[in-house]
DNA sequence: TTTCGTTGTAACTATAATTATTACAACTAG
DNA sequence: CTAGTTGTAATAATTATAGTTACAACGAAA
């Protein structure tokens, strides 16, 4: 099982934004290119990132932009918006383990906190990378091309 | 996107193991009644453990029992054994973005690293936890209702 | 050596999530 | 009003998960 596409998606997104928000609007058909994607896939993942408030759109006239400073927008922030996990779990158990059985009525008490503080440990390190390291990288690789 | 409940299970499965042998056969049956699922299931997960090495499975008479000692795994270990994940990627990218795109074709040089990252950080926790720790904490909970 | 319980595995189904696609109403700017 | 765009519904294709039936292969014990 992997973490779905959305997330490098939503990545890209941002990357698109910074990098080419003053040549071109940068509508969903835009986006859908550079990703090689659907422009509706990518409409609904804008949709996603405007409801947590990390981008605005416009409608009508078109085009996405950045809601926030860039520093203030982590990988967690864009994971979150676009990784609709039931009740932010990333583990799942299997429905209705056996209560007759003592293993089974007790094995959410044995993993529950060690699964938690295994997903935390993984959000940390997500939300030390802010799309400001994003576009930085972005924008050095694309000028090593120029060379 | 969850990992899926085969993770779950699995440990629930040497959890098991080290509750009941002594008492019980641990036929596949026997687990899936612990964990409330098919026991096709678990055989098809006892043989991915199998195959990492980390239980024997005794065909003809029947019988699961742990292969190695149980500080030495870790619910990395389990993880890798039942997770087939995709070259062992944890993120998945939306496959061929746009190579005439200054951004599609520099974002996997962007995002590789970090991602990369990520998962080592989250795969280094679980491999901090053991399948001993698994079983003192199941003894622990299943004592602590005796009384 | 026959019987019995079990594993290993194939085949098929059901369910759910992801991604693509078509279509179109609602909206905004010119 | 027109053109281009967003927001969203509806539908389909694809893939992964999980359940189920079935049965050959196997091992131990009668």
């Amino acid at each position: 099982m992997q973490i779905s596409s959305r997330f490098t998606i939503a990545v890209q997104v941002f990357a698109c934004i910074s990098t080419f928000a003053e040549e071109h609007k940068i509508t969903s058909d835009f986006l859908a290119s550079s990703v090689n994607a659907n422009p509706v896939v990518i409409r609904r993942i804008l949709q996603q990132l405007k409801g947590a408030g990390l981008i605005q759109v416009t409608r009508g006239s078109g085009g996405a932009a950045i809601a926030k400073p860039v520093e203030t927008i982590t990988l967690l922030d864009i994971f979150k918006a676009v990784e609709c996990v039931d009740g932010d779990q990333l583990f799942h158990f299997h429905e209705n383990p056996n209560a007759q059985c003592p293993v089974g009525r007790n094995i959410h008490n044995v993993l529950d906190g060690r699964l938690e503080n295994i997903q935390k440990v993984m959000e940390n390190e997500m939300s030390k990378v802010t799309v400001a390291d994003i576009i930085r990288d972005t924008s050095k690789y694309i000028e090593n091309e120029n060379r």
